[in-house]
DNA sequence: CGTGAGCTTGACTTGTTTCAACCAACGTGG
DNA sequence: CCACGTTGGTTGAAACAAGTCAAGCTCACG
């Protein structure tokens, strides 16, 4: 049979730490929350997974909470006639499942774009942590209303933007959010996205990503190359998405 | 100058009970909440406000936390040039403002529909009485969860379904939240959104909605009369967003 | 070397927007 | 009381954005 191997030539780094310091990153919290507890208080499980695998689905439950420490991750959602919309992205450092500290079903799926690590605490742990640390109870309140400021976001790119705004500004809401964890190198990111996942979280076809990208890089905003990305254009980008 | 005015012949009654009972519904949970408590703990403060006005702007904080107990209400994004995109309806029992509760910006707009009745619950009551009750946490995560559930629909919605497609399933979600309240008589509902409020909600033009509507109805589908809808049609209306 | 995943390009079709005109209901102010 | 302006809805024709279909390309893998 064809090649079905999913990511052939990867070694995944042990043990976390890989994971990016930044404001509200519930790995670092978590693992700080566990000092001065009793000894198997908080503590984490490490896993690993292939790029391409879905790791969660929608509606399950789960009795640990994940927390990505490495590599890249969408959470989906899938009709029954395979059209797909990805929600968001997960980046490193990312809650990838906020149901999951109270045990509520999850609302969409979670697959890895890249291999990915990481790390899973026990929910109870969780749970008891944050409704004892009022610190631990407002950074979950900033996380969620982070998450809903995207989601109102992702609303308005939808619902109220063209292909070529929506591409755009999706590109310059990975850049901030890779900065913000010191992932980038100047205008350059490391970008394992493939079309069809732009497509999916741009709600286009990819067909027309493929078209849009190659306007970019004609007017000289943005240049993709193997797995990375340069804005080129900063300024001339944010103009497209109407951000001046 | 020609009228300005904005309700004419509105009469708002007084004090809450308007407010549906419901799973979640925080109005009832923080009314009881305050019960053994000192006096002025938790007391609310009764509030109205015309149709069509703006209550809140997107990125203020509030000392308050504000849950509608009456009329109908949206949580809105506008931008620059002045397309707008509707991100959800609140309908009586709705927290109004989530990131409210723990002192963070409103991620968007909350603009009356209706004319309404709502009350605000002081913040920091609201915050002592949730850190002391986990109770009230589980019901708050559980209001959150059903938040980014609906989020999530709403971006399946608005990336991968086409306009008939989520005219259709708007009426539908909004029939189960009003029949969760029991605000419906059969398969008609009060239905107070002009097609300005579907169009921005459902991401296209109003004219569009227009064409849509005509066609449920000539599909017997659905039927507006004046501010009242019916399903006349539930299965039919229901195949068409694909979920038999 | 063969295969499949991913990207690019072009021609054609479809869905949605835009523009425009028009009507009905309602309040308002002369 | 009537004339007027506004809001909300309906309809049709033309313009446009995005989707679909199809072919050809590279590249990494097995």
């Amino acid at each position: 049979m064809p090649h079905r191997k999913q990511s052939p030539k990867t070694d995944i780094p042990p043990s976390c730490g890989a994971c990016p310091s930044f404001e509200d990153n519930m790995c670092d919290a978590l693992t700080r929350a566990a000092a001065g507890r009793p000894p198997h208080f908080l503590e984490p499980r490490e896993h690993t997974a292939l790029g391409r695998r879905i790791i969660y689905r929608v509606g399950g439950t789960l009795d640990r909470v994940p927390v990505l420490c490495q590599g890249w991750a969408a959470t989906a959602l899938t009709l029954s006639d395979g059209r797909r919309q990805i929600i968001s992205f997960l980046l490193p450092g990312d809650l990838m499942s906020s149901t999951s500290i109270f045990g509520l079903p999850s609302p969409c799926s979670v697959e890895a774009i890249t291999d990915l690590r990481y790390r899973t605490f026990p929910r109870a742990d969780v749970r008891e942590a944050i409704s004892q640390d009022p610190a631990l109870l407002a950074m979950l309140s900033r996380i969620w209303a982070d998450q809903a400021n995207l989601a109102d976001q992702v609303a308005v790119n939808l619902g109220r933007r063209g292909a070529t705004e929506r591409v755009a500004s999706l590109i310059l809401r990975l850049s901030q959010r890779l900065q913000k964890r010191g992932m980038t190198q100047g205008q350059t990111m490391d970008f394992p996205l493939r079309q069809h996942h732009i497509a999916d979280a741009a709600g286009i076809t990819v067909v027309h990503v493929g078209n849009v990208l190659a306007e970019f890089r004609r007017a000289g905003l943005v240049e993709i190359n193997g797995r990375a990305l340069t804005i080129t254009d900063p300024a001339g980008l944010r103009r497209v998405v109407g951000m001046p």
